[in-house]
DNA sequence: TTTTTTACTTGTAAATTACAAGCAATAATA
DNA sequence: TATTATTGCTTGTAATTTACAAGTAAAAAA
């Protein structure tokens, strides 16, 4: 597949594949909710429509951003995964949860503020490996 | 005004906020590029369309990120211009950029490599601080 | 005083996203 | 083994967002 960037500035180009209302956030749904199937994304709190989640994965599945397989046991379900290039990512949410934090509260109260914050606030790079470290350890533990 | 956010997800609520194909790039323009004055975005490499270029920057005044002002000597020209609260979101677009570099040569070739991109493989910290501190040397030079 | 420039607004068309329904294959249950 | 439920989608249509084209008012320049 051919994508089209806007020009050749690479603060745009990542906006051009990452810059809409849901790319981002099925990453997020993996890294940080261990969502893994089709299932998983469609029931999550952001309620992603199915007809965009099927467009969305087959996009980052293209980018190499996500793997798509199934387990050994069970030949429905499919099993989305992120890939190295995936998680190189987490450096971006982070950063976007960090901005949120500091800057979203006054015009969204209701922000959360549990899931290890503090560990955001004080530390953007260990949060970070944090988050990938806990998302490689669960896929390693996953053999159901 | 109030905004829609799909849920209490610090990441997910930058996202309702950040991710679009307009609100980090104008940011990046005025960071980046210097633009300034409502003429600046229009010519942009981007080339964004003067409707939403008018909305989305009523959108980022609304919100604390951008300021709206004009020279002492001309009632004409509106100079926009980031706020600290807008500067914080310079680590987004360093990691955005560098992701770029990263993971997306592969689809997009011409993808550009000059502006100090050695800096940003090596110290993003500092990459990010560089831009800010020019950004905030030309707007103390600029009395024009 | 006329022409340009700047900063927009107002249509309308195109593209993206949302909502609702339905369907085929597999898996679980009776 | 037959029926029901689950999973992973697709299809159609409505709503929202973005794009394109044109036009306008105020200020500045010629």
């Amino acid at each position: 597949m051919d994508y089209k960037f806007r020009c050749d500035c690479p603060f745009t180009s990542a906006i051009d594949i990452l810059g809409d209302k849901w790319m981002l956030v099925i990453v997020k749904q993996m890294l940080v909710d261990g969502k893994e199937t089709f299932k998983d994304f469609i029931e999550s709190d952001e309620a992603i429509a199915t007809n965009i989640l099927s467009i969305k994965l087959k996009l980052l599945e293209e980018l190499e951003i996500v793997t798509k397989s199934k387990l050994p046991n069970n030949k429905k379900t499919n099993i989305y995964r992120l890939t190295p290039k995936g998680l190189e990512l987490t450096p971006i949410l982070v950063e976007l949860a960090f901005w949120s934090d500091n800057n979203l509260r006054e015009v969204h109260p209701d922000l959360a503020k549990g899931d290890g914050i503090d560990l955001l606030r004080q530390d953007k790079k260990a949060f970070a490996s944090a988050l990938i470290s806990s998302y490689q350890e669960k896929m390693d533990i996953t053999k159901d």
